[in-house]
DNA sequence: ATGAAAGCCGAGCATTCACTCGGGTTTCAT
DNA sequence: ATGAAACCCGAGTGAATGCTCGGCTTTCAT
């Protein structure tokens, strides 16, 4: 169950007394490791992980199915590292607190460039609905986070008077990820006709003041004019 | 590629001078293709469509798998008749067109008890953006379809003065679409922290205008308290 | 009633799946 | 340098998959 990413403290232990045991991995194995989970994020992302096998993420890698699996024993514990690299390596979108809306829509802008880590988000989060998916606990933990952190956001945005009177930040918070979530995988089936950004910022310049006029009047920022038609 | 349901007509022909020929389904036929559907949707709804197999299918319809094969050629035949069948019998929502919000909202409260119908569309919608899948046609199709109903119902609220100005129905209505997708998906994986009719109420109270005071002045409406927490 | 088509199923079939085994090659601390 | 562990792989293994085949039973228009 150690997943190969974690630091084994008793490998590094140079305790003089031992005269063997396991050394720990070699120099090259963290880059072989990455071009594993790197091919795993393409083919979990276009099959799925039931729809995908082990075959051929180690095709894609340049490697033996076997080879795979001594660096990572079970084709659960390869999905559970994929998604925890990702995570690892993922953009920290820097963006200061005030400027909420516009780090989410800039970061929804980049990821129209990243559609392999869209797919494997899209594909995996409604995959992991299923029963005893092995995805389904990382799934309910990082919406649960989410949910969380934008609702705290949302809330700091109220207390300095630049959330719409009568938004419930406890209400759009949640409504963000959910709207994010849903328009990407629309996005997915249809990338002609959905724009993900554009509909993301509608909903932000709906909940938002502007920062100009933190008095809030009425709903007179401009129409959003999205290519999102039909 | 002829589906189960289509009205063969030829078979209804009754030429006197054709003697023998195809006779067409039995009578008990319609109750045991429903029987293998409703279990379908059990199936590919808790286990998906690649996680699902047709034994599992005929395991819960208590027939054999080839007497399944025999009604549904092909686990993707099934697949499609399944999603089929189920827009044949979905409650065809009745409300006027003013009262749209309470349609969607009462629609959403009626989903919590059809776990099964919910988790079908919510699994396969993510399986159907993968690479030839044979639900992937029926989604884009679906999703295009209600994108562009919600932003011709929104389009006619508008018109009536009952839309938030500043509000754009084709930006509107792809939200509604996708926020409901998504929520649906949190919810199931945290069905007790996630009010799914609640989070769309909350986005429709934002952009339309009650009723009885046409003319909207201001986002007076009272707060939204969710039962989403964190 | 009869007989042809529909319905139904047990027994396979070829393939793919995740994973194991045994043994070779490479790395690297000593 | 040396030798133990890490790395790597060919050759399986057993189970499950979607689907076919051949033949029996049931339905129902004639």
């Amino acid at each position: 169950m150690l997943g190969f990413h974690e630091i084994r403290l008793d490998y590094m232990t140079k305790k003089a007394n031992a005269r063997s045991g396991p050394r720990g991995p070699y120099a090259k194995t963290a880059e072989r490791q990455r071009q594993i989970l790197e091919a795993a994020v393409e083919v979990f992302g276009s099959r799925g992980y039931n729809g995908g096998s082990i075959q051929d993420v180690a095709d894609r890698a340049g490697i033996s199915q076997t080879t795979l699996l001594h660096h990572f024993p079970t084709k659960a514990q390869l999905l559970v590292a994929v998604l925890e690299y990702r995570d690892r390596i993922s953009t920290s979108t820097p963006g200061t607190r005030e400027r909420f809306a516009e780090t989410i829509v800039r970061q929804a802008e980049h990821n129209e460039g990243l559609p392999h880590l869209v797919e494997l988000y899209s594909v995996l989060s409604g995959e992991a609905t299923t029963e005893d998916h092995p995805a389904r606990n990382y799934f309910v933990q990082r919406f649960a986070r989410l949910r969380k952190e934008y609702s705290g956001e949302l809330r700091y945005l109220a207390s300095i008077g630049r959330l719409r009177p009568g938004v419930d930040p406890d209400v759009a918070g949640p409504t963000i990820v959910a709207l994010w979530e849903g328009i990407q995988t629309e996005w997915l089936l249809n990338p002609d006709t959905v724009d993900v950004p554009g509909i993301l910022k509608g909903y932000l310049d709906l909940i938002l003041v502007p920062e100009e006029n933190a008095g809030w009047s009425s709903g007179a920022t401009d129409t959003v004019h999205a290519k999102s038609r039909q």
